[in-house]
DNA sequence: GAACGTCCCCTTGTTATGCAAGGGGGAGTG
DNA sequence: CACTCCCCCTTGCATAACAAGGGGACGTTC
């Protein structure tokens, strides 16, 4: 099938990132394989999606942001997360649970709901 | 904690309406209903979402409309699956499922990636 | 030395979807 | 009478992700 697109999960793109930094400072580039390999292929970042909410995210203080080089020698901006950042991975990621269990008790039901519920 | 927000997950959406349809045809309000008790009211539909969405699922020939009246005799328009819209349901599920995995998987990660993952 | 693939950064324009905030009306209850 | 629940809908807004560009530097291959 197609690789997912984050389109249908709005909301997930910064959390993704966030966890990716966990890992220790990355720049743009190194944050797209993470998360393509930890998802193996699944989730494929577009640039012009990453870049934007990495500045949004800088923008928030929830990551801060430092040129260097690249393990390859080349010049890369580096982003790393912040104390707040780290705060906001944990609320996220709880957000992100309650919300995938929620949507999974819906469309896991597989009783008919009694007739007081649809009423 | 505030009541789970669709805007973080859309494309969430017309899974859940479909859903909720498996069970007979419904009225709107009945689905708003149905998805907040079923998800423990962590899901909560508003009007001006639920609206729209039907109109467009009902577009795409995923549900048909019919007038009619309520448990409680009122004026109601009743939604009902199509078979294309059945198709549509299996195939969204299986994508939110993937999708859920995949975004499980990274979040879940608790090892670094290996040096040549980040690379 | 030209060409190609990989690495790395970024911008602009478009589209869609969910939210907020309205509006309307009818039935039943205190 | 006022109020709450039931039931439908619209308009305007914000914003995130996509598509589709552009740029530059390094390495390897032919």
């Amino acid at each position: 099938m197609d690789s997912a697109k984050l389109e249908f999960f709005r909301g997930t793109l910064d959390v993704l990132i966030l966890k990716a930094l966990v890992w220790g400072p990355l720049h743009g580039y190194a944050i797209t394989s993470l998360i393509r390999r930890q998802s193996d292929d699944a989730l494929l970042l577009e640039e012009g999606t990453l870049y934007p909410a990495l500045w949004r995210l800088e923008n928030k203080r929830w990551l801060d942001a430092e040129w260097g080089l690249s393990e390859n020698n080349r010049k890369a901006k580096f982003y790393r997360l912040t104390a707040e950042g780290r705060r906001q991975l944990r609320h996220e990621v709880k957000t992100w649970e309650a919300y995938a269990k929620a949507v999974a008790k819906v469309l896991g039901a597989t009783q008919p709901p009694l007739p007081e519920e649809v009423a």
